[in-house]
DNA sequence: CCAGTAAGTCTGAAAAAGGAACTGATATCA
DNA sequence: TGATATCAGTTCCTTTTTCAGACTTACTGG
C-alpha cells in the first residue's frame, strides 16, 4: 500500500486516512472548527513549522475541505474556512474528543464542554444507526461487500 | 507540541490523536473491527513493513487497545484482540468510513456495506446529541472551556 | 526610514518510514 | 534425516518526512 494512491483504495477508510490521516492534519482540523482561520493563526496555537503548516493547508484546499480565500487585496492576504465537505468532518473530530475525554482524561476534568445550541444542554456525541436510531456497537454490526469492491478481494 | 508529550495536552483531540493520529494505526485498527487478530494478517492484507506493524501493535497494546492474547504454546504465539476501550474507537472509525463513502466514493459505489444486526437494515451512522437525540451539526455546537482546561489557555 | 505584521519559502540536521534479509521455535513432508 | 514452510517478530541500511529557524515579499504606522 503506497501513500500516493491511499485515495484511491477501494477502502473509504483509506480514503479519509489519505485526506486527514496524520497527526498536523487532524490537529489543524480541530482549530479549524474552533474558528481559526489564518496561517499565523494556526502557527502560534499548534507551534507547527511553517514549512508543514503551508503544505497541509495547501492539501486540504486541494482535497476541498478548506477553501482559500482573500481577506486583503494589498498586500495580498488569504485565509482558511471549511468547506460544506469539510464541515461534514465534523463527527470525525467530535468523536475523537470524546474518545479522549472517556480514555484518556485526568483528575482535572474535561478540556471543554460542549452545549447544544438547538436544545440548550451540555451533551455528549453519540453515534446511532440512520434507521433505527439505536446507538451502535462494533459487535452489532455485519459487514458486506459492496459494488465498489474488487471481486478479488474477500 | 511535542509529539512525546501530545498525551498529556490539555485537549482531548490531541490526546486521541496522540494514539490513533497515524496512517498505519488508522489502517490496523480497521483490521481489527474486520476480525484480524495476527501479526501476519495484518501484515498481508495491509503491506506494511514487518518493522512498523510491531511497533504499532507494542504501541496500541500499551496504550490499552489491544490486548496481546497468546493463542499457542509450543511456539509460543500471541494475537491482538480489541479491550473495551478499543471496541469505544468504532465510531471513530465508522465517522471516517461514512465521510469516505459520502464525499471519496467513485462510480463503482461503496466498497462495504453496513448491516445493523439489531434492525436487519443497511445504515448509515449518524452522530446525534446525547440529550434531546437531534443530529449534530458543527455551527449548532458552542464550547466552553471546561475544568481541565489551564486558566492560561482562553 | 525603521519597526512590525502576515503569509509564506528555503535550508541543513534529525527523526521516521520503507525494503528486505535474518532469527528462532516448531511442524510437515519425503 | 534433511529440506521446506509457518509465524512472529528483529536487524540493518536507505529514502523520505519532519523539525528548527532564518529569510523573503509586500505592505502599514510612526
Amino acid at each position: 500500500m503506497k501513500w500516493d494512491t491511499l485515495d484511491e483504495e477501494p477502502c473509504s477508510l483509506s480514503r479519509t486516512v489519505a485526506v486527514i490521516g496524520d497527526r498536523w492534519t487532524l490537529l489543524i482540523l480541530r482549530e479549524c472548527f474552533l474558528r481559526v482561520r489564518r496561517f499565523e493563526g494556526f502557527q502560534s496555537s499548534l507551534q507547527i513549522t511553517r514549512h508543514l503548516l503551508s503544505e497541509r493547508l495547501k492539501k486540504l484546499v486541494r482535497f476541498g475541505i478548506l477553501r482559500r480565500v482573500p481577506y486583503s487585496e494589498a498586500p495580498k492576504r488569504y485565509e482558511y474556512v471549511l468547506t460544506e465537505r469539510g464541515l461534514d468532518l465534523y463527527p470525525i473530530i467530535m468523536a475523537m474528543v470524546h474518545w479522549g475525554d472517556a480514555h484518556m482524561g485526568d483528575e482535572r476534568g474535561r478540556p471543554l464542554l460542549h452545549e447544544h445550541r438547538t436544545c440548550g444542554k451540555l451533551f455528549d456525541p453519540v453515534m446511532v444507526c440512520s434507521e433505527c436510531g439505536e446507538a451502535l456497537h462494533a459487535r452489532q454490526v455485519h459487514v458486506h461487500p459492496g459494488p465498489g469492491r474488487p471481486k478479488a478481494i474477500a
